[in-house]
DNA sequence: TGTACAAATGTTATATATTAACGCAAAGCA
DNA sequence: TGCTTTGCGTTAATATATAACATTTGTACA
């Protein structure tokens, strides 16, 4: 589980990515077993694959490994077990990007807010309410109502940045 | 030309379209004129399409209509010139909608950010540095270098609101 | 003015992304 | 058990975007 504040946006030197996984998958069983949703088996082992880094996944990604796995897979497959895992909160798509992150952040009051790294593309969660309210105060100068953010942040995390 | 503060960020309702559409071509002359780039008759006529209204246009809608003015339009004819376009910072892409706005804000400094009324589907950009500075604030903490903001924020505008 | 090079466009084909529609099977419920 | 809902398989279509190569147009310069 990543932390939420600091400097561990980004996972930290050491991440046991495996635990990574195990807890985002423990965390959709728990979430799904709470709201009578029913985790299935390609649902839960499309959410896997998106785990299986921190970068984001496109469909046809997915759909080449389920369709490995099970010989038969079609386009629908994926993006049914998409529509479900969006809908539950358990991952986000990435626009820019046509491509899909799991979701750790639990952020029942803001919107996802993405920093994108566009040299080992990996992708953080802004957490904090500092760049809704921000948005919140412009929307309200013009009379706007917010019901949704698009925010993904593209450029170059500490990491890369020192790797020069 | 739209206001960049206040309570016009959406055109306010005497808006002379004529005279905004004229107005926009006439900045990409200058502007093309001035940095020796050339807007050739299909940049300056898929841009004046994009112009049309202030709602986010698709690509191939831009393909039907050139393809029914000249009889012979591909999706490269259209697509280089949304890239010419984009290049010269005359249009912005709404990630989230695949389709493409006018831009009149000249923001050299800060990042395109748009509000994005889901009812009229009109589009406006924020202006101002409150909201670049509040994410900026946060990619520091984990040491991320921005270098590309996407910032869509749908809901519903004041004219819309007002229209219930 | 003619030629040489680069930029822009035409053209065909393909890659990538997403959804519609329909029928069957499994799961949940009375 | 029978009924109903939900999930899934399958086929096809639609939507979005790019690759590759030929041809034309514009521009610079001998
Ligand atoms: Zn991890
Ligand atoms: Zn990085
Ligand atoms: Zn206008
Ligand atoms: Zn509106």
């Amino acid at each position: 589980m990543s932390d939420t504040f600091g400097q561990t946006v980004f996972e930290a030197p050491g991440h046991d990515h495996d635990a990574c996984i195990r807890g985002a998958l423990a965390r959709a069983d728990a979430l799904c077993a709470e709201r009578g949703l029913r985790l299935t088996a390609i649902r839960r082992r499309v959410l896997e694959l998106i785990w299986d880094n921190h970068r984001p996944t496109k469909a046809y990604d997915l759909l080449s490994a389920i369709s490995a796995e099970r010989g038969n897979a079609a386009p629908p497959t994926v993006y049914r077990a998409l529509d479900f895992l969006l809908e539950a909160g358990l991952v986000h798509k990435i626009e820019s990007l046509n491509a899909f992150v799991g979701c750790d952040a639990g952020h029942e009051r803001g919107h996802p807010k993405f920093l994108i790294c566009r040299r080992c593309e990996h992708v953080a969660e802004i957490p904090g309410p500092a760049v809704d309210s921000a948005i919140a105060r412009e929307a309200e100068r013009s009379g706007f109502t917010v019901d949704h953010e698009t925010i993904e942040i593209g450029g170059i995390c500490r990491r890369c940045a020192a790797a020069d």
